[in-house]
DNA sequence: TTAAAAATGGGACCAAGGTCCAATTACGGG
DNA sequence: CCCGTAATTGGACCTTGGTCCCATTTTTAA
């Protein structure tokens, strides 16, 4: 599960400005990346790409659509992309607020080329990290979403370390019934042990919630 | 366990600007804080204050020492603050360093006093939530950090939710003895229940390590 | 070298969780 | 009114973990 060719990280470069755009297409490229290039960011907002890029290089300023506009969109969807933005001139509230919206880094030009190589590695083992652990926690809240409300109530109480007798006693119901409930459990949320629950719920929120 | 009387938050003000760094104060001091000064930072890097401050508002130029040099200095020596940063004329690669190495923000002067006081409130916020969470891990490694060897092996196990017999085997041991140094894991480690010491492990590193 | 700590194990026994059989009740749609 | 799903419960039985009392060997630190 999970094992793939390891396949070279997709890079999406969006800059309006043709030669700036290619250029950093070409370092990537030669840098073993896999970049696309996009004039303007427009394509990146309409409907969920199939391949999600591991990292997207922007300029910040754009004729249609700014990098924070952008990003903030892409926010708003879900689609949380690790970018990094490169800007010609620029002001200090543009690069804080670029960064207090989760931008890895935030370039001014003219800027070397392992600085934006440094920068990318960066946001990619970003973006793969919170990918990885996103996918997780989306996996375990769907099937926590299938269980049925007693079941839940049920794995609450197991997942506080409650022993089945409390469990029955504070639910009003045998304990026998806490045990098909608790089976039911490991069953929907594909654990084996109880270890593994308590991981399962620990990643989602059922602690709190 | 862990209620007080919930204290006005601390802030440590520091800036060259005798003026500044008064008006900073007494702004915080009139919003309900508890406002210390400081000229300097060298103070702020002597041993380590009983009192951690929840938050810092500080100047990024100061003479003696600039402000990311303090931040890094205080990461450092692991004392991780949450920290506001105030600036006349700055530049975009000192903002972005800064926010880079964990900065709550970067303000520009001349600022209005709402904006600072929504930083401090984020920074305060998040340095709660940070210490909190730290000082759990903390107790907890501290308490991992009294289990012998074999008592961590099995501790492993028990986490990964292995049974008492397969750990025995890995272990080239009785099922027995794992019984034994499980029962002392669960009183070392202060936990109840299976799940309590799955939780625990996991707020450490115990899975990984 | 000697005392303390750590690791090892045996035997008995109980309680809790897991499993396999089966069945009844309640509810919302067709 | 019938059907499927959810919720409920019983009984028998086994496995596993937890607990008590006990003893030996090895390591470690004073």
């Amino acid at each position: 599960m999970m094992s793939n060719t390891q396949a070279a990280p997709t890079v999406f470069v969006v800059d309006d400005d043709p030669s700036i755009l290619q250029g950093v297409a070409r370092l990537l490229r030669a840098s073993g990346y896999e970049a696309f290039t996009f004039e303007s960011p427009i394509p990146l907002l309409e409907k969920e790409q199939s391949p999600a890029p591991d990292c997207i290089v922007m300029d910040v300023s754009m004729p249609e659509l700014n990098g924070l506009q952008v990003q903030s969109a892409m926010t708003k969807a879900g689609r949380n992309a690790s970018i990094v933005f490169m800007t010609g001139q620029s002001d200090v509230p543009t690069s804080v607020r670029a960064m207090k919206a989760g931008a890895v880094d935030f370039l001014t030009k003219p800027f070397d080329e392992e600085t934006l190589l440094a920068a990318v590695r960066t946001a990619i083992e970003r973006g793969r990290a919170i990918r990885t652990s996103q996918a997780a926690r989306a996996s375990t809240q769907a099937k926590l979403a299938a269980l049925t409300k007693r079941e839940r109530e049920v794995m609450r109480g197991v997942v506080a370390g409650r022993l089945n007798k409390r469990i029955a006693v504070e639910l009003g119901i045998a304990e026998k019934t806490v045990k098909v409930h608790r089976q039911r459990v490991m069953e929907k949320m594909q654990v084996e042990t109880l270890a593994d629950l308590v991981r399962s719920a620990y990643e989602s929120d059922l602690t709190s919630a």
